[in-house]
DNA sequence: CTGAAAGCGCTTACAG
DNA sequence: CTGAAAGCGCTTACAG
């Protein structure tokens, strides 16, 4: 009444040479219960050193690593996070991801990457991501206006932070982890005004940006400090890009008439428009910075390497993805808003900004 | 004899808002079995086109996703795909992981992030990845010189592809995706002859770099063919970084006498050298290109805002991404060596090469 | 505290 | 061709 032997090989060994926890149990003659607590540290196992060692040493001595996909249909976790950026190209949110990937790392997760658009506008690719499990968390760049309301979707079925600008009022479910803005440019502002400048222009982000916005009060606060203040025609809107700040800077360069007083210091919204002005001013014959000095927000490698040498203040970018990603792991359902205010911004003072003429 | 009741709600109600299978079997009114066919495209499938159609429709209205751990469990793929860079701030390898990410959404896949120096130093990090099913395959970057013994090692476990580099002897089984190195130099060099350079310098790469010496091939065999050559004084190795090629390009021009000749172009192994050529060039009082022309391998949107903007040659960076991801979704197990001679490299030429003085 | 058993949600031989 | 059932490799109530 036993009905015909079962193919034992096919049952227990492992197959293309993987290792699985029944194999483990099996050397170091325990049940696979217990192997499994043993190996996920379960504090309730009393069993005695001894059988501890034996179970760790087997896992050791067959290379066992556990089947990540059985244990996240188990456990409903599977150890990933959707890391969606707008701009891959953008050398100011690689810092960023690297310090999420690293945290993650440590914390034995991984990232996936994402595209803004695609996660947007794909209808496939949102409900992979979203709804399908894929990910334990969403990291989403901040900044686009007009997916305010998508990413509070998002975040009502998906533990979301967005890093690198506040979150709107309308996401008041997402976490967010923004540096500290207006630090930032204040910063940025004294240094032009201990130079002796006293009219300051500013190559803003986008209209509709909120992390414009905060810079722009940055400038302003430090300017209204010593009786100074942002002329309306000294401040134009561009794209987050090198472009942006080209086309910014030839605008506002078109006010400028002859014989009439103008800007002697720029403030770019971020390194990449200041890389943008760099070139535009250069190329319309402006020195850099015997006629007007420019600094930017934003550190990279590319900055000390510009002719001339970009002045920028940096901020916590690689801080900023660790905590989103260690918020994402400790406290996936707070809707919590963070701003680093530390570590500091911090002024790195180069050959683009001197003292006015 | 029955038992006690079975909690009937536990089992059938989607936990959490997620829909299963059973549950669009069950409002298609098909078995679980045929549902999961009808859903997976399954060409043995004779349903008649309503049955087709009343479970596609269920699936749609529950808003059904595949719970992903459970197929990845069953089928053995989890549809990632591990990304291992080296060094996640170049701008370069951003386009070719942009290509990568591009095709493998395109197969419902995703990338995973990893670190060149993490996954070969980590030990956890190396089990995770490449015994724990973690991905289905790994594109590394390649030019690791130290390391591709245990990448030879990785590849008999995991399908892997190197990318952006030739292989190595000892990687038998590795597949590879790389560009017409040599075609790039070559129409550099080509272009620097056609403006009247006869004596033309190189920052290579490191030593020890298969890229760096394919690269300098093409040079080598251009300058040839009009009967010229690459002094051994007018070529110096550097670092694949602008801090490399501020390094180079002060070496080289250390090597330089007032009165006695010396190069008037150089060409930078990549555009990051190029940069950092550019900056230590005027930093040492060279203008450029009046005293010198600089042209670099590989384009990237920093170029043209560069002062001067730096000319290049773009090779496929983006297609070696896509190909490198297909290659891995199409045929893992195929040890296949790719050298992507189409799209060829396309010069751009830019305000840092000039005829000679 | 530990083990046997159930079950996570799928796919796919297997039998009909 | 289709359905019932087994099973992928784990974790964890549950009972002992």
């Amino acid at each position: 009444m036993d009905g015909p032997p079962l193919p034992e090989r096919a049952i227990r060994a492992p197959r293309g040479g993987a290792v699985r926890l029944a194999d483990v149990a099996a050397a170091a003659e325990v049940s696979i219960a217990l192997a499994s607590r043993v190996l996920n540290a379960d504090p309730a196992v009393r069993a005695s050193a001894e059988t501890r060692k034996r179970v760790l040493d087997a896992a050791a001595a067959l290379g066992y690593v556990p089947n990540i996909a059985a244990k996240s249909l188990r456990i409903r976790r599977n150890g990933l996070i959707g890391l969606v950026v707008h701009d891959l190209s953008s050398p100011i949110h690689l810092e960023l991801m690297q310090g999420a990937r690293a945290e993650a790392a440590a914390h034995n997760s991984f990232l996936v990457l994402g595209d803004v658009d695609e996660l947007l506008n794909d209808d496939d690719v949102f409900k992979v991501l979203v709804n399908g499990n894929r990910v334990d968390g969403l990291i989403v760049q901040g900044g686009h206006a007009e997916f305010g309301q998508r990413i509070a979707d998002i975040a009502r079925v998906l533990p979301t932070v967005v890093v690198n600008a506040p979150p709107r009022a309308e996401q008041d479910r997402v976490s967010s982890v923004a540096p500290d803005e207006p630090a930032a440019t204040r910063m940025l502002t004294e240094h032009l005004l201990s130079l002796g400048h006293t009219r300051i222009g500013l190559v803003s982000g986008p209209r509709d940006s909120m992390t414009g916005r905060l810079r722009e009060e940055g400038i302003v606060s430090a300017l209204g400090a010593v009786g100074l203040e942002l002329r309306p025609e000294d401040r134009v809107h561009a794209d987050w890009s090198a472009n942006g700040g080209r086309a910014g800077f030839i605008e506002l360069a078109s006010r400028w008439r002859a014989g009439t007083e103008r800007p002697t210091a720029l403030i770019a919204g971020n390194s990449l428009i200041g890389i943008g002005v760099l070139g535009a001013a250069a190329r319309q014959g402006l020195s850099i910075p015997q006629d007007v000095s420019v600094a930017a927000v934003h550190d990279t490698w590319i900055n000390e390497h510009l002719v001339p040498s970009l002045t920028t203040v940096s901020l916590p970018l690689r801080e900023m993805g660790v905590v989103a990603v260690r918020q994402l792991l400790t406290a996936p359902d707070a809707a919590s808003r963070i701003v680093l205010s530390e570590p500091p911004p911090v002024l790195h003072a180069r050959d683009s900004t001197a003292p006015p003429a």
